[in-house]
DNA sequence: ACAATAGTGTCTTTTAGACAGTATTTG
DNA sequence: CAAATACTGTCTAAAAGACACTATTGT
């Protein structure tokens, strides 16, 4: 990956870069735990799919430039959900026309509509995130693969300490669909009763209305929350055993 | 902070960027957990204090800059501890000189030897991390104090959920090194007896050697252990009550 | 002998995890 | 009324937290 150095190089060579912020955007897509990645038109990588994204303007911080690229690119006026830093990738040869860093994010937002494909010429659409790397899944540009790794592995451990589940139902939600949520980030669905204790018992993560849903289905009328103020669930909500996959 | 754009911006004016890493070295010094700053010879901001750092050179990424300018500015041969990326800070107007965004890690090592003021010219000491943002403290250039703050709680809680704590004390260490460890990072001592059950029990935290250290001083001599190959604590060992600041 | 330190054991409280049981609504 | 769903309650096991107690070594 690393590029060669002539033998007249010299470390104090500090070239221009490129800053590109690159956007993680997952959702729930109609109940699964979906990214949003568009196709490639041109070279390199044509015809592979790749992260969202673009290059920090002049008069802008990464953190705008991906609010920016989030609006044009989901297609929705303001974005509803939650954005955050990941990382940044700075492999000398990870785009193969110049030097360009990039500072991935994530964003987090319920129940996206499937983009337009016409906007900008290119195909973009939800793909759900247990087919990556599959061979019903997208072959990635770049390395997107990596970053892409790194940020559902931010998503599923982050949902046990924060109260960005929420992040992924719109509001009002019932405790069936928080309960949705872990089962389709995690892959595996955590005990209903306890997790709606946990949730109850972290002051501020959820407020209850006075509403009840009318779900169509029988059984009871399933009472609706809001977010509240919280954003720590302490101590956290553990994916106890299924958790083997550990981070640095 | 962000700087105005002129009337006829256009957001596809993509500049070229400056890209620098800054480095958040921490150590206990004198069993102090202390952060290594130097101190700016040249405006702007001269006579303040500033992380160390530069820039990301033509064939080489933000990690491999990092680890060659710890190995500059400690002083030190191969750095002996872990090294990880922080977070990128982009604000336009963070460097009045120039465009550049700053990759920001965090380095954790035992014992570092107090840097050669000399070497190039720079006054560089360590600052024990109770005294930044007092009178007793120094004063920060740029968006450094912003990024020292991130640091700081990013040790304090990765020790938490990580093995990182062993990496603050030189091999062997006994139960009480590591307790230091935690004392002086967190602020707070946990209680010992219980700290030793959670290490121990952490399966690869430390391995038992069958040695023990000569303290000098009365008691029994205790155990020496050296780091494991583990680097996550599950479930994490927390700082409970004294922890009333919370992150997103 | 005494004081300081290392390390073990034990008791209590809290929480997670599993799951039974009850209530509500629709077909 | 049956079936599905919402939700409460209960039991058990594990872990954290507090702290007593024993053992070892230097003064």
């Amino acid at each position: 990956m690393s590029a060669r150095a002539p033998e007249d190089y010299n470390p104090s060579d500090y070239p221009p870069f490129g800053v590109a912020v690159d956007l993680c955007v997952f959702t729930l897509h109609n109940g699964v735990f979906s990214i949003l990645l568009v196709e490639r038109a041109e070279e390199p990588y044509a015809g592979d799919w790749a992260l969202p994204g673009g290059f920090v303007g002049a008069y802008e911080d990464a953190m705008q430039a991906a609010w920016r690229e989030l609006t044009e690119e989901t297609g929705v006026e303001r974005f509803p959900g939650h954005l955050e830093q990941l990382k940044t990738y700075t492999a000398p040869e990870r785009d193969p026309r110049m030097r360009v860093v990039s500072v991935a994010h994530v964003a987090l937002a319920p129940n996206l509509p499937t983009p337009r494909a016409g906007s900008d010429a290119k195909n973009a659409r939800w793909w759900a995130v247990d087919d990556l790397g599959t061979e019903d899944g997208p072959t990635l540009a770049f390395d997107h693969e990596e970053i892409v790794v790194d940020a559902i592995e931010r998503v599923r451990s982050k949902i046990e300490y924060t109260t960005l589940a929420t992040q992924f139902t719109p509001e009002p939600f019932t405790m069936s669909d928080l309960h949705r949520v872990y089962t389709a980030v995690w892959g595996f669905p955590p005990d209903l009763p306890n997790l709606q204790r946990k949730v109850q018992s972290t002051p501020g993560m959820v407020v209850a209305t006075d509403e009840t849903a009318d779900t169509g289905k029988r059984g009871p009328r399933p009472r609706l929350y809001r977010r509240g103020d919280a954003t720590a669930i302490h101590p956290p909500l553990m994916r106890s055993d299924q958790r083997r996959a550990d981070e640095g």
